[in-house]
DNA sequence: CTTGACCTTCCAGTTAGTGGAAGCACTATC
DNA sequence: GATAGTGCTTCCACTAACTGGAAGGTCAAG
């Protein structure tokens, strides 16, 4: 196979191939020609990449579980604390921009919108930062 | 004021100030020494990029945001515009780690986390992206 | 033989800064 | 005056994970 079969069937852009061959997520051969030559075994480390991608674990995760996944001795309880941390930080990020959300909507709702200047938006961004003074409790 | 107070008084790192003013969000005069010189102008325009930032709103939203700021002739619709679209990509992120959450939640569930290797999480991640639809932003 | 699709490498740009080195400037102390 | 310590300056490199594009080699078809 060459990049644009096993991108096609995985996929993953062929430039994001390249780029995981350069960071060594994978070691595709080459053929006299120069082209990287793509296995099965190449294929399913592609698609699983791409599904971990998507799930938005970090690279360096994925090389962690690609080992595990590689790996019949593995423990299930590494694979799982992997995905407990990964699940861990996706919760802060939600948490982080539902504040976000809060602080935003509420601001949206209260400025008129029209040819006026006048507008809570622009006054709260104007608001001296230190201890998070967003209600005025 | 230099950069130091500035920076304690606004909240924004030096480093980030004189990255502000390298890509063109504030331009403090210079003292002779060198030395950057701020005023209250200046404070103000840094602890806007502060809280603006901490809304997660991107530097182009900023620029665009100080600009109205300082324009007393703005309208009110505008700021809402931008507020509003940013809100809207914050809703769209936290759809998105929401469905990442449900899947992987799902799946750390599933897995028994001991010894043995068995493992839905690694099962799911070799699955073809054809069962499981995953659709790209 | 030429066209076009596919492949190659390499360079640059993206976001919004952060870390660190080398070197002046200012203040205080001895 | 010499020295130490802190603060300021610039510049370069690095982060995450690609993506776009240029310049050029390869291959199958017509």
């Amino acid at each position: 196979m060459n990049i644009g079969d096993v991108s096609a069937l995985s996929g993953v852009p062929a430039k994001t191939i390249r780029y995981y061959e350069d960071i060594g997520l994978i070691a595709p051969p080459r053929s006299a020609n120069g082209y990287r030559v793509f296995g099965e075994a190449d294929l399913h480390r592609l698609t699983f990449l791409g599904r971990a991608r998507s799930l938005g674990f970090s690279i360096d995760d994925c090389r962690a579980l690609l080992q595990l996944y590689e790996d019949n001795t593995r423990a299930s309880a590494d694979v799982k604390q992997i995905a407990q941390k990964h699940l861990a930080r996706i919760d802060a990020k939600v948490e982080e921009l539902t504040a976000m959300h809060r602080t935003l909507s509420h601001l949206i709702h209260a400025c008129a919108g029209d040819n006026r200047p006048d507008c809570p938006i622009l006054e709260d961004l104007a608001t001296s930062p230190g201890p998070t003074r967003r209600s005025k409790a």
